[in-house]
DNA sequence: GTGAGTTTGTTGTTTGAATTGACAATTTAC
DNA sequence: GTAAATTGTCAATTCAAACAACAAACTCAC
């Protein structure tokens, strides 16, 4: 055999066991986008007997993962059929490292965010203190889970390039931080499982599990924070690229000015549209989300107006060169990039349709994001929530809260 | 249920039937790849057991996909293993309807291209005159056929954008087609399954198969024709978006200028990157590949070297962009601007180095594309290549041709 | 209220793809 | 020539999904 040109994970063959977990992983997916469904549901969604969906049920059920409930309400003739929803007894941790503070949260299979515990970050933070931080802020919230709770790992959202596979943050501007191993270093201090990602990618998923973009599989995301960051979902598989930095969408040239990004990129998206900037022309010091956005929607300022109108000509070739690239079904807008669609959203378009080919554009849509507050922590939890769906049947491998729990 | 959040195919279940296809599919890919693997080879590729790899081989050899030999010279201790190879008797139909003329061939399932018809196309070429002589040619080819050969379907590559699942062609500036139902004709014309997809696209598959990309599964393409259009293949699938407009990455905009690309677009990599403008620099009307790169790499002229340095910096722009988003391990440039790369490797990678982010560009690698005279042809073929892998048992359905075929 | 019709859950049986174990075949190494 | 190693083959086993038959629980028409 040629030595240069070896078979893939991908070029592996398939056994019993396989099949039964993919099945398991199958009903486990269905439940968590849908959150509760009848057996007779899951029979007619997944094409599998009544007989097989009785018993894959019953294995997640032991495992803890689902339990039954009768129906309520009337469903039509025939026998009701035993509804099936996620256990609220199994949850993830969600950690947002963000610049000025550490967020971690508790979400169950549902993407419930049940617990909050937010600390600010000190200056210069350094990875061990974040990790330590967000580790102190685990075991804070681990003290109060019911006796009996299962945990299935920790979800981290970071500002910055993430080398996924290893856990390794490779670059993040807010924290100058450079090959950082986040990841192992959380997962000895607190014994479970971690995944790393880009905070951009994790809202991304986030917006398709729980907001604008649950109904699609093709997802173009743009987030405006302190950058523009990106995510993108491929037929419903998230796009990470060979390491996983993938979709650092702010960071693409656009124009050919020399203003810096904070990456010190040229001409780049993230360099024509900035937060910064709208609050010099409104004024402001500072503001969260939603004051920036109640003053770009009200302000009467002809400079802030022509500011946002120059943003949102270079947010529209932004779109319109992701939509050549991409096709998706779908563009979300979020953070302040959704303020700025709200202000104009006719120019968007307008910009958008004058710069993308007219056969790809005719089929997308350009919405802004609906999560704001839980975005990153939905996003972070749904990281061990996807290796949960992948590989069901690990959950018999993951920790129990002390304690035990009513049966 | 809520009725907006419909479950997709991807939430079916499978059963002992799907498991057994995808086994069969994952022998029949490997052996696309590789050409020849001993049972021993595809036993451990596999994680399969040999009494499985043994049943799976007995029927694709009775559905006349493989064939077995004896293994020759040695192979170390032990019994010698029994070689599998793709059968020579399967064959696709591979069809490049180009701006000046259509091309069709046969290739086998080793991506090898056994006869090949060209015929000029007529000014004003209309879809039903394409579709007619595609079919033309294919008939005449299929007429030489040695009998008893197994022909799985036709591929067709378009320049311009196509509605994959359709197999309509949306737009194809060239041609001044809109909306040409060009894949229902020709499958109504030939009686055979056709599949058709963007030029670009296709040429990316065939590298990735055959070319410069065997050896990675993130996959960057650009190819520069009379335009510039690009495809990507993101862990071994390809990228077609929504609707299969997906990965054209020659209209990405990525300057202010407002020159107009072949699609009217302003300020797009193919507005700046261009044949044409290589042709006049160089003082020639028309010229093949071979040529043109010739008068690139041998030309004195002042003027030419410096447009061939501007379209360069486009080109490392327009590179940097595609690093940034899709984190892919290798940058594939083809046609001229394979030409380009070689002119001035040193500039392009200077300039694609400055416009991306660091830890993106640090693992991948970008180099010329291998293919030339028959890119299209294996290329194009890929398409029911790729669709009998997907489902080998599928071709018990296929025609055969006249005549026996001694066994 | 009753019975017909419909849909779902359950139990026992069947099916078939992959695995296992035992043994034969064929090579290399000494 | 014999031992060790690897591969092919056959019979038996395993087990996840499907199937068939029946029971359970509902709606609807009367």
């Amino acid at each position: 055999m040629q030595n240069s040109l070896l078979p893939t994970e991908s070029d592996r063959g398939r056994n019993r066991e396989d099949l039964r977990e993919h099945n398991l992983s199958t009903v486990v997916g269905l439940l968590h986008r849908f959150g509760t469904l009848s057996r007779a549901q899951l029979t007619s969604s997944t094409g599998l007997n009544r007989t097989t969906i009785s018993n894959l049920v019953a294995e997640l059920k032991a495992l803890g993962i689902v339990f039954e409930s009768q129906s309520v309400g009337t469903t039509g003739v025939g026998r009701p059929s035993v509804m099936v929803s996620m256990s609220g007894d199994v949850v993830a941790f969600a950690v947002n490292t963000a610049f000025d503070a550490t967020t971690v949260g508790v979400v169950n299979l549902l993407g419930q965010v049940l617990m909050k515990a937010r600390r600010p970050n000190p200056a210069n933070l350094s990875p061990v203190m974040a990790v330590q931080i967000a580790n102190d802020l685990i075991i804070h919230l681990r003290a109060k889970l019911a006796p009996g709770t299962r945990i299935i790992g920790v979800g981290v959202a970071i500002p910055g390039q993430v080398k996924v596979a290893e856990g390794i943050v490779r670059f993040a501007p807010a924290f100058k931080w450079i090959n950082a191993p986040f990841g192992p270093m959380l997962n000895k201090l607190s014994n479970l499982p971690v995944f790393i990602d880009n905070d951009a990618s994790l809202g991304c998923l986030a917006e398709r599990t729980m907001g604008s973009a649950r109904k699609y599989k093709d997802i173009v995301y743009l987030f405006g924070g302190t950058g523009v960051g990106g995510g993108v979902v491929i037929d419903g598989k998230q796009l990470r690229g060979a390491t996983g930095y993938a979709s650092e969408l702010g960071h693409v040239r656009i124009s050919d000015s020399d203003v810096e990004d904070h990456s010190g990129l040229v001409g780049t998206l993230e360099s024509a549209v900035r937060r910064d900037n709208l609050l010099k022309v409104l004024g402001l010091k500072a503001a969260n989300e939603d004051e920036l956005e109640a003053a770009i929607l009200s302000t009467e300022s002809q400079e802030a107006r022509s500011e946002f109108h120059t943003q949102i000509d270079a947010l529209g070739v932004g779109v319109a060169n992701l939509v050549n690239i991409f096709n998706p079904q779908v563009v979300i807008l979020s953070g302040f990039l959704a303020s700025l669609f709200k202000f104009d959203q006719e120019r968007l378009l307008a910009g958008f349709q004058m710069h993308s080919l007219v056969a790809s554009q005719e089929e997308v849509v350009v919405i802004p994001g609906r999560l704001n507050a839980n975005l990153l922590m939905i996003g972070a939890s749904e990281l061990p929530i996807q290796a949960l769906i992948e590989a069901p049947s690990s959950i018999s491998h993951m920790p129990l809260t002390k304690g035990r729990k009513k049966s």
